[in-house]
DNA sequence: AATATTAACTAACAATCGTTAGTTTTACAT
DNA sequence: ATGTAAAACTAACGATTGTTAGTTAATATT
């Protein structure tokens, strides 16, 4: 059943996730939501089993890009610092294309019922796969001797919070961005 | 009434920023509240006036300590390097002093509702004292010619995730952070 | 000791929450 | 045209929400 037509439940979740961006899960009540999709909260039932689940929808798809995405980059053939520019393109274009899914990521992910530790295990493992990158850069005298979780979570702080600008600079262009953010966060701004 | 004692409803309103911080503002209930402060909810209401107003009182005296901060830091007679380095140290100042608070004003501050348009007011501030000094840089040549919002957001994005990891790292001193933070920042990670 | 004030309590309110049941409409295959 | 399945609807449920009213216990002031 593939096709460039939305299924209702496509349409319901992504819905859900431009909601919870503006205003967090909780504060989304089914009947905000029906009324954004055009409908009565009742009907919403007939095709998803509850709101929790939707969340789940919008939440566990991405973390699962992310985190297959970063092995990819890790276990690649690769010099590091091609890999952490790779991790850099990665986060824009995930983010990019669906920057409402990612703020639920960041900000509601607590509110995942079964599907939490999931979630939990595949930031784990995303967050792992970085640290190793780094170290290896470290090891090969690519990357400076400063403490990895600085590095690790300075660069993923930035990282993280694409979702919240790269909507207000629709203009920008992706490939624009990715060199930018590569000088900045691997080369810093200030000049030599 | 200064004193070193905190006052009831200063221990509502940290209690209630520690909830936020796990739960969201919205899924917190003033039973949850009340629970943690070890009373009923109806008592909550001799010391605060609603449950908006405690989110007002935690997120707006957070905002203007950062906004006064930065215009002190942007006004005063020093080298852009070190307002750069003064920004990045009061970041790691006042989150470690706030974690919980920080939290909410990142996550929760769309449910304010008269205080709404004062902390947009002193958000737009910051950034914009922020924009100055990266403004100034670039014009001095401190500062590479990058696109001055990737500057601007890609290092607000880093210092405005520091709530969620400088709980996990209390070992780490703060000196040793803001050093590690600078060098990560403004100089990058890799090696020359 | 008597009084006034502060802050706790119980009980309940109207509103809203996610969700279910039962019914009616829509759309498509025969 | 007819039958079937998908998806909409109305109505309502029990639970929970923020909050108020009224009362009692504790504390401070005179």
């Amino acid at each position: 059943m593939k096709s460039t037509t939305l299924t209702r439940k496509q349409e319901i979740c992504i819905t859900a996730a431009r909601l919870f961006k503006q205003k967090g899960y909780s504060a989304v009540t089914m009947r905000d939501l029906a009324a954004e999709v055009g409908v009565k909260a009742a009907s919403l039932y007939n095709h998803i089993a509850s709101k929790e689940e939707i969340l789940n929808e919008v939440i566990v798809n991405i973390a699962e890009s992310f985190t297959e995405g970063i092995q990819d980059i890790r276990l690649a053939d690769t010099k590091v610092a091609e890999k952490l520019e790779a991790v850099i393109a990665q986060h824009v274009h995930l983010t990019a294309d669906n920057p409402y899914g990612m703020a639920s990521l960041n900000n509601d992910w607590m509110h995942l019922g079964e599907g939490k530790e999931k979630y939990l295990a595949l930031r784990s493992a995303y967050e792992q796969h970085f640290r190793e990158i780094i170290k290896k850069g470290k090891a090969q005298n690519v990357l400076k001797d400063i403490d990895e979780e600085v590095i690790l979570f300075s660069t993923l702080g930035t990282l993280r919070n694409l979702y919240l600008w790269i909507p207000k600079k629709a203009d920008l262009q992706r490939s624009k961005l990715i060199d930018s953010l590569c000088e900045t966060l691997l080369n810093g701004v200030k000049t030599a």
